[in-house]
DNA sequence: GATGAATGAGCATTCATTCAT
DNA sequence: CATGAATGAATGCTCATTCAT
C-alpha cells in the first residue's frame, strides 16, 4: 500500500478495497483481473498503481482490511459477556453467519488464506488471526471453567482449540461447497444437506457432548 | 484425460502425474507451467495434449489420483484393527506424517482444494473424499464405543467429526503454515512452536480428554 | 508425390486423393488437417508421408488429379457433337451439375485456385485448365460458325471467352455462395434466389441473345 | 471493430486497416501472422487486441473497408456521364487498374472472397458488393438502351451481367495470375501474353460486338 | 494528480513432420 | 514396409504494468 492510498477519505478507500476483495473472492488470486477491480471500484487503472505497488500490494492490502474486519465485526461479539459458553458459542456462529452476510468476499478470502497455494500471502494474516482466536476464545474457557460449565479433565487449551476447529470449519462450510459437504457426511448417513440453522444447532449439541457442558 | 494416456505403462502414468502434482503444488493450479511439468515429467509439450485434452483436464487427473492415493496409502490404514481407538488415531496420524513424506505434492493438493477458490476442480474428489473418512471414522467409533472407550453421552456423529476435524487440521498443518501456526496459537501462549511428533501427542491427548477415552 | 504412392494400386490412389480432396475442400488448404485425412482414406499418419514429400506435395497432387477429372469428366463432354452450340451448351452446363454431384469436392479446389492466396498453388494446373477450356471452347465456336448459328461479327476468341465466362461463373455458383448470389442479384430486382435448372437456361437464353444464335 | 479503434484518428484507422490489408493480401488469411501485421502498422501487439476482437474480427474490418474502398474509389466512377457505354466500360476498367495501383491489396482481397474456403468470410461483403454491381451496371445499360447504343434483342439483365462478367474477370486478372492466365489462352493461340492495356482494348472490342454497341 | 491507451513478455495449445519399433 | 506415438517450433491472445498527456 503506498501514501497516496492512505490520503483518500476512509470512504474511498473502502469502496476500493471492497471492489477488489469482491473480484478476488468471486474469480481467486489468479483469474481476478486488475481492470475488473478498477471498473467496480469507479477508479482508472493508472490511479489503481498510485495505490498499490502492484497487484499482491493490492491483496495484501485486502488481506489487511480482513483480519481488521474479523477482529472488530466477528471476533469482537466474542467479548460480549454471555450467561454461558453455549451462549458465546451460539451467539459467535450466529456472528459468522452475519459476517458472511455482509462481508461474504472478506470471509471466502480468509478461507483462501488456509490454502499451501496462498501460503506466500498469508504469513502475516495467519498470525494475528490466529492469536485473535487463540486468545478470545481461550479467555471464554478460562470464563466458563470458572463457572463451572466445562468438564474439567479438559484442558483449557484443547478446548479451546476444539471450538475453535468446530467454529472454523463452521465459517468454511458457508463460503466453500467442500466444507459443507464434508459436514453434511459426517452427520447424514443417508445424504441430506443440512441448513445453516440446523449445522449451528448440531455444532452447539456436539461441543456440548464434548465438553460435557452443564447450563 | 484421454485414451492415450491410459495406454501407457503405469510407472509412466505415475511418473507423469506426478511431476504435474509437483508443479501443481508447488506453484499452484494458475501460476503451474505446463512447459515445467513436461520437462519435469521427461515428455515434449505435445505428448502431453495426446495425454490430457487441457491443463484443467490435467489437474483433474492429479486430483482424481490424489484421491485414489489418499484412500490407498492414507484412509485404508485405519481398516486395520487396534488396541484401542488411540492407537487407531495414533497410526493415522502417523499414516499422515508417512504420507507426507512419500506424496507432499498430494497433501498440499488435497489442502488447495478445499478453499473457496478451487471450489470448481473440488466438486468430485470432494465427495469421494469425504464419504470415506466419514465412513471409516464412524465405524471406528462404533468399534470404540462397543469396546466402551468412549462416553456414551457422545454420538457417534459428534465423536466422529471431532476426530475428523483433529485429523484433518493436522494433516493441513504438514502442508500449510497457516494451521501449523494456528494450532501453536491455541496450544502455546508462549509461541512457541510444536515439533510434527509433539503435535501428534498434543491432539492424542485432547481427544483422549474430550471423548473420556479409557484406555 | 514420391514414388511409393505411384505402386499402390489404382483403387487406393483414388481412395487417398478423394479423402484429401473432401478434407481440403470442406475445411481450406489451412484448416485441412493430414491426420483427419489420413483417418478418412483409411491409411496411417506414417504412411501418407511414404507417399507424399509434405501438405502442399499431398495437395499438387489432388490438384492434379482435378485437372485429370476436369478434363476426363467434364470438358471431354464438350466433344461429343450435337446439333446446335445451344445443345452443346446445355450439355456443358448439365455437365457442371453432375459434375458437382460427383466431384463436388473437387470442383470447390478448382474454384478456390482461382484466388490469389491459393496463387502459389495454381501455377500448374491454371495453364492445363485454361488451354483445355479454350481449345475445346473455340472448336466448338468455329463448328458453329460454319453452320451459321452465330453473329459473324463475334470473333472467335470474344464468343468463345463470353461462353466460358458464364460457364465458369455458374460452376463457381454451384459451390460457391458468393456467386450464385452474384447470379441472382443481376437477374432478379427483388431479390429473388434461382434453381439451378432456372440458372441454366437464363444462361442458355442470355448466350442466345449475345451471339445471336439462330435456331 | 471495437469502439476503441472508432476512437482512434481516421488516418491511424486506415494506416491500421491497410498494414492488415498487406499481409492478408500477401499471405492469405491463415498465414498472415498478428505480429507481422503489428510491426507493418507500428503498434504493439496488444493495442491491436484493443482494437478488435480477433483475428477474425480484423479480417472482417479489413473486409468491410474492402467494400467501402470499392464503392467509393471505384464503382462510384460509373455513376459519371459518359458520352456512350463504351465509354463508360472503358473508364470502369481504367478506374480498375488505377484501384489495383492504390489498393491491390483490397483487391486481392476481393477476389479471394470468391472463393470456396472463403465464405464464411463473404456473407456480408457479397451482398453488398453484387448489389452494387448490379445496380450500376443495369442503370448504365438503361441509359446506354435509351440512346439506341445497344442491340434491344439483348434483355437489360443479360447485357449487365456480360458486362460485370467481363470486367470482373477483368479484375481478376490484374491480381490473379491463374485469370490472367485464363484471358491470356483465349485470346492467343500462340500463347502469348497481353499487357493491360491490350486486354483492356480487347475486353471492349469483344463487348462491342457481344452487345452491338453503334458508337 | 489522474487517466486510460499502449506495451510486450509470457503462456496454452496446435499440428506438420519424424522415427523408433 | 507400416505404424502412430512423440516432437517442438510456432502463434494467437491476455493482462499486469507503464507513461505521455
Amino acid at each position: 500500500m503506498l501514501q497516496a492510498f492512505e490520503k483518500l477519505s476512509p470512504d474511498r478507500q473502502q469502496a476500493i478495497l471492497n471492489a477488489a476483495a469482491n473480484v478476488f473472492a468471486e474469480e481467486g488470486y489468479h483469474f481476478a483481473r486488475i481492470s475488473k477491480i478498477c471498473e467496480k471500484a469507479g477508479i482508472s487503472n493508472g490511479a489503481l498503481y498510485k495505490y498499490f505497488k502492484d497487484k499482491e500490494d493490492l491483496f495484501l492490502a485486502v488481506v489487511d482490511n480482513c483480519v481488521y474486519l474479523l477482529e472488530n465485526e466477528l471476533f469482537s461479539t466474542m467479548t460480549v459477556s454471555r450467561k454461558s459458553i453455549f451462549d458465546s458459542i451460539g451467539s459467535f456462529l450466529t456472528a459468522n453467519v452475519q459476517f458472511n452476510k455482509e462481508y461474504c468476499d472478506y470471509l471466502r478470502i480468509y478461507c483462501d488464506l488456509g490454502s499451501p497455494s496462498m501460503g506466500r500471502f498469508a504469513a502475516n494474516a495467519s498470525k494475528k488471526i490466529e492469536t485473535m482466536a487463540s486468545r478470545y476464545t481461550i479467555k471464554l474457557i478460562e470464563e466458563s471453567k470458572s463457572r463451572g460449565e466445562i468438564n474439567k479433565n479438559i484442558s483449557n487449551e484443547a478446548a479451546a482449540y476444539l471450538i475453535d476447529s468446530f467454529t472454523t470449519f463452521f465459517a468454511y462450510s458457508l463460503v466453500c461447497e467442500y466444507h459443507s459437504n464434508r459436514f453434511d457426511s459426517f452427520y447424514s448417513a443417508s445424504g441430506r444437506r443440512f441448513s445453516v440453522d440446523e449445522r449451528m444447532q448440531i455444532i452447539l449439541d456436539s461441543l456440548r457432548q464434548a465438553l460435557n457442558i452443564i447450563i
